[in-house]
DNA sequence: AAAAAATCGTTCGTATACAAACAAATTCAG
DNA sequence: CTGAATTTGTTTGTATACGAACGATTTTTT
């Protein structure tokens, strides 16, 4: 091993790399205007399913760890999208839902969310989408 | 809009970064003796293709940002697995190759990068690997 | 040749991403 | 019931990732 037959541009971890790269340019791009990021608008849409949820199991919801949750719930709190609020049963636990600014701005948001789904499966045929989809899920 | 169907699990921007979580993951372990990150390796990797490249021209093939990649640089300069050449022809470029031990390294480290991709595949059938690869390239 | 545009690398600021260690609270086991 | 284990959230440190602005240099245009 060790000679030319190792090629960066094919392996898998490369190409998710940049594939991921590419979709959050686009979700960059269409979601300048509310200043929101890809995990942000992530955390207010599963905050919006639960209803109410605590911080952990919203970061198990979103794939993020407790690190790097705390992150992206201090800076939605802090510009007011959402609001915390103490769990009697678990003195442990801050249960987080969308404040009336967070859930009209999450409203008009939705659309572009799923704008940016159609414009990074833009390059494929509508079977390759659903294949992709299904392969990615399986993959993880 | 703004009801209850924008399903984030299904988006492929979600998928996609759920990948990438789960093949560093993979990698990490994998290199965690080498104590050599995914863009690490992969700034290795191709300077051993080039022979020597620019830190600008690094960044393009690689896929990092100008910003990005001085900081990848840095270290791997730091642990001196590279070093570098002031180029006479422009005076703005620094060329860049393996030193011995970056070389060394990397020739073990070839085996674990196939072990990865490898891993990280595993979930799919072989005929289902190449149409991932594929349709990847296609989106990006 | 002089002006304009492009390229190279750097710096700063913000935002994930996660390992590791931690205190506080809760749950589990014997 | 009590000690052990687990869970929740926080903090620190390191490493991408990239927008934006910048100085120095090179290339292109006029």
């Amino acid at each position: 091993m060790g000679d030319g037959d190792y090629r960066l541009e094919e392996q898998i971890g490369f190409l998710l790399r940049r594939a991921q790269q590419r979709a959050t340019a686009i979700f960059t791009a269409r979601f300048a205007g509310y200043g929101l990021t890809p995990t942000q608008f992530a955390a207010l849409a599963k905050i919006a399913d639960e209803g109410e949820v605590s911080q952990n199991r919203l970061g198990r919801l979103t794939a993020m760890d407790p690190a790097t949750m705390k992150g992206v719930i201090d800076r939605l709190s802090e510009r007011g999208l959402i609001a915390r609020r103490a769990d009697q049963e678990d003195r442990r636990r801050t249960q987080w839902r969308l404040s009336e600014s967070g859930a009209a701005l999450l409203a008009t948001a939705y659309g572009d969310g799923f704008a940016v789904t159609a414009e990074i499966l833009d390059p494929l045929s509508p079977r390759e989408r659903g294949t992709l989809l299904r392969l990615l899920e399986k993959m993880v």
